[in-house]
DNA sequence: ACGAGTGATGTCAGTTCCTGTCATCACCCT
DNA sequence: AGGGTGATGACAGGAACTGACATCACTCGT
């Protein structure tokens, strides 16, 4: 299974996150990206489905993460509890990235085009995540809603964690995972 | 301030929908929207800044609405009210347009790119919420997080409208929206 | 060792989305 | 009547993507 240079694939998203970062994912070309990474734009197009595809490759583990730990909750405990478990195995994949995580967001957050993309990831986690909590016998709409709750805790803590002040020790996700999970419980809370 | 025949965005968004529903979303062609309304290729794009746009013509009339609601909620409501009452002003806006609301989402649904543009909608009326949330004194995470909160019932919501059993007299939003708001707080209480 | 097979890449042509530029047309105002 | 204004048409072109086929590096069976 050998062939030519190797890991085509990885070079053409590292070619294409310095290009996003350097001139703008607009401005970009993906014949460019090819070049940058020795290859043809005929062949950017067999690794990623579209331009914008290439920042997006690693949802398929965030997916399987967050649906294992639903899975491997006490059978006994809530659903917001078997998100939360979720949202804590998911966070810990981030750990120790920031500064690419960083740089990554930065170029989704100055193309419109990009967040859509975003979104349909973080929608896509919800889906997983209310499957999930179905096989565990939750009903709908709780499934749902306690899924699309999780997301929004989630997106909300990933942002506080990548836009924290950059003095001092970098805090862990997990801690603004916690303060953005008892804040929803405070907001929703009619008792 | 007269011209040609009247209403040429009018006449686009109609054709652009009719052969979207008939053909469906990648397989119409601007060009052939256009020669349906009696224009041009250029013209469909002078009035629509993609093809896509011309399902998204009326999200700034949500917006106002949600924004309006919110601030003209009683000063004491806590949040979640605020929201609520948001929620019921904008279903508002539905009401008596199932059928067509069920078309536009079938489009939709079929097509992985125009559902992240309509979760960037959403996106966009949640930050819109959270704002306005914001203005009446909520303090963060809680603003971002009950409007996420808000936006998530209402997604629930407004599926659950769209796709309710064909028999019987059709429920109408209200309905589904006080239904799903209660099982976030259920689902969400920790106490 | 050698030839067929396999899979990744290159080459090329073509369609569609979208944009810039300039001409033209219908209507308005003075 | 004639100029101004704003919407539209006509045309050229770039860039994203796709299909078809050739080519290359390597593998494997004999």
């Amino acid at each position: 299974m050998g062939r030519w240079e190797p890991n085509a694939r990885g070079r053409l998203a590292e070619a294409a996150l310095e290009l996003y970062v350097e001139r703008g994912y607009e401005e970009t070309t993906v014949a460019e990206i090819a070049k940058r990474a020795g290859l043809t734009e005929r062949t950017f197009f067999r690794h990623f489905a579209h331009k914008r595809e290439v920042l997006f490759a690693g949802v398929g583990e965030l997916h399987d993460t967050l649906t294992a730990a639903v899975v491997a909750a006490p059978a006994d405990a809530p659903p917001i509890d078997a998100v939360a478990a979720a949202l804590d195995a998911a966070a810990g994949m981030f750990d120790g990235h920031h500064e690419r995580a960083r740089q990554r967001q930065a170029v989704i957050t100055a193309n419109p085009e990009l967040q859509e993309r975003e979104l349909m990831k973080l929608a896509s986690l919800a889906a997983a995540l209310a499957e999930a909590l179905r096989q565990r016998g939750v009903a709908e709409p709780a499934a749902s809603l306690a899924a699309e709750a999780g997301i929004a805790v989630f997106k909300v803590t990933f942002e506080r964690w990548i836009n924290q002040p950059d003095r001092g020790e970098l805090r862990d996700i997990a801690h603004f995972s916690r303060e953005s999970l008892d804040a929803l419980k405070a907001v929703t809370a009619g008792c």
